[in-house]
DNA sequence: CGTGTAAGGAATTCTGACACG
DNA sequence: CGTGTAAGGAATTCTGACACG
């Protein structure tokens, strides 16, 4: 009876052709900021992008710093300052060192 | 601003190829489950359908019932009879007559 | 640097139908 | 009833490249 936590905002399930109707940019585009280490969808056996509902918001952020003129490497320095939350409190209690303390008896960990 | 409360989890925006990797059904038994109105992806511009995780996970369910022999009718009903709580809200709204109150001055959206 | 486009191939999806049962 | 399959067509996606700038 586990709820996954991170939802389905991760799963890679949407092919390219979703990706652009729901960004609004073109297909070269997606695949260049791919090219770019901007976004990272997976590939499935026959070798198509599969992209997340993150991956889609990533994009449209992408798309908003481009149009200020931003260049991509510009954008992924940005996105990698800002690291996530979650990531932000697991390396705070790693430095504490306390990270296999947490772990010990606490095998469920709720991390919100 | 707004966070969108049904999160991602009704966004049709699975093809179909996916829906099978994901289920383990056949893109035959997938269509079928449509046809008998067990679910009700859209379709795009071209005409290719696109699901949703719900739609997922009522497959999986759908795949559950009929492997213990249920047919579709029967799946339908009782899947019919567990009215989603979003709706059941609704509902109980309507009974109560405040159905016009809630939609006075907003009148660009006409229910069903 | 960022994006468009034409090119050829491979994989996807669609519908209606026949089959079995 | 529920599912498989072959059929033909249309739309999707992929890569590498040339173009402009």
């Amino acid at each position: 009876m586990s709820s996954e936590s991170t939802s389905h905002k991760d799963k890679k399930v949407i092919s390219i052709g979703i990706v652009r109707e729901l960004t609004g940019l073109s297909l070269r585009q997606i695949r260049y900021y791919e090219e770019r280490k901007l976004i990272f969808p997976v590939r499935n056996e026959k070798g198509t992008r599969r992209y997340s509902f993150s991956d889609i918001e990533k994009l449209i952020e992408i798309a908003n710093k481009r149009e200020e003129g931003v260049q991509t490497n510009e954008i992924r320095r940005e996105m990698n300052k800002e690291t996530k939350p979650v990531e932000k409190r697991m390396l705070k209690e790693m430095l504490r060192g306390q990270f296999n303390a947490h772990f010990r008896n606490n095998s469920n960990n709720k991390p919100f």
